[in-house]
DNA sequence: GCAAAAGTGTTTTCACTACACCCATGA
DNA sequence: TCATGGGTGTAGTGAAAACACTTTTGC
């Protein structure tokens, strides 16, 4: 360990060092659409205009653990989904200053989310449709993430991580159609989800929405595991 | 201008900066498989250990930018084919210093190479079940890669980077197999290209790997256009 | 008993797979 | 003339798409 502070003083001297931050996209669903989570900003410059979460990285953490923390400060949640997307260094991109911003995409369940946490930031839940001007290139980093999403969704379970534990068939039918923008057909849609042998139906159902009810189903990991195991593609 | 310059010492005063590497993942073609691009390194630590081609970014340039540059330096071409493809932050990954690398993913055509440039730089092209350790996690970076090129080339046009201009279609087969690591039916795989309508054929005939010859082809970016604003799904 | 959402099957269509022979040419 | 790689067509199979009615139950 002292070897390698010793190293970073010596071997790389004379190299510019730059400022690097991590900004996050949070996508949500509230049953009926898909949406996204910006927060009024805080710091100078911008100062209460929309924007996405984030934060600089420290020289201890990183950038992974920065986007967790980053996560878990402004929703309350630990062990949300989430993966990186891009880096965003067009060397003009911040009026504050020379900043990389490295942005991750973030998948949370509405139904678990702390709203004090939210409210302490601010923050605001807004359709697709509906998204404000944002600072800086966020507007460029929320439509690189909507355009992944579209395309994550498809082929992987992730949509998952938008539900609660337990949803029924229309509520995920709904969730497809919402970030495709399009109707499916829901005798395909079902019998081919359902096909995949990966969720687990409970006995409960879900009668909010009507006086039949929908049974609860769980997404099954161990399932999944052994469908992608036996070289089956999930796309939905 | 003197804005941003006088808000760049005052806004984000304070934060940490750090060191911001690009790393460049090359590949290329030889007609029978599919290389990667290795090279000795040059500075400390490590010296003389075989590596990935990168360098540190400067305040003035964009990440983009500085993975351009590398990829012109050592390899003497411009406008090849290059994206991003994740960043590695772990905060012990270089024991020279506290380094950020942004992974880029090339794709080169190996007639056009420039050879000098790439003596210069102590490369050498390998198999990839022959690549040898690499130094810090550009192993990693590396196994990341060739996920990714694996997926990409399927459903990307990518892999004419990796062709020459006028290309055989025997030699585009002999590609994808030896990226997919299988033998493919040449009568399905022809079919399909050939479906497409996005490659141009030529008079030429390649004569070099056969008495009868092959009929060159060459990839039609207009056509390609106009299939993908067809809504056609390019999938080999 | 009726409105409103949940749940279910069949037919058609189309794309993928498997598979075998002829062609052109240089040596 | 023959060895070598280039080039082509067809039948069978399986997944996706299109499509309409029955079930449940709270009001």
């Amino acid at each position: 360990m002292s070897v390698s502070l010793l190293d970073m003083t010596k071997v790389y001297i004379g190299q510019e060092k730059i400022l690097v931050a991590v900004d996050c996209i949070v996508f949500g669903f509230d049953s009926k659409e898909i949406k996204l989570l910006l927060f009024k900003r805080k710091r100078e410059p911008h100062t209460g205009e929309w924007s996405l979460i984030g934060s600089f990285i420290k020289s201890d953490k990183s950038l992974e653990e920065s986007a967790e923390e980053v996560l878990h400060e402004s929703t309350g949640l630990k062990d949300v989904f989430f993966e990186e997307l891009k880096t965003f260094s067009a060397v003009d991109r911040d009026s504050g200053g020379r900043v990389i911003s490295v942005a991750y995409f973030s998948l949370i369940r509405l139904d678990e989310l702390n709203l004090d946490s939210v409210e302490n930031y601010n923050a605001r839940w807004f359709s697709l449709d509906e998204i404000p001007d944002l600072i800086l290139d966020h507007d460029q980093m929320v439509q690189c993430a909507i355009e992944k999403l579209k395309i994550k969704i498809r082929r992987k379970p992730v949509g998952f991580n938008l539900l609660p534990e337990k949803f029924t068939l229309p509520q995920i039918q709904i969730l497809y159609e919402s970030i495709y923008q399009r109707e499916i057909d829901s005798r395909n849609f079902r019998k081919k989800l359902l096909s995949f042998d990966i969720l687990t139906r409970t006995e409960e159902k879900d009668k909010s929405t009507s006086k039949k009810g929908a049974y609860l189903y769980k997404f099954n990991k161990d399932k999944f595991d052994e469908f992608v195991a036996k070289g089956y593609n999930f796309e939905l």
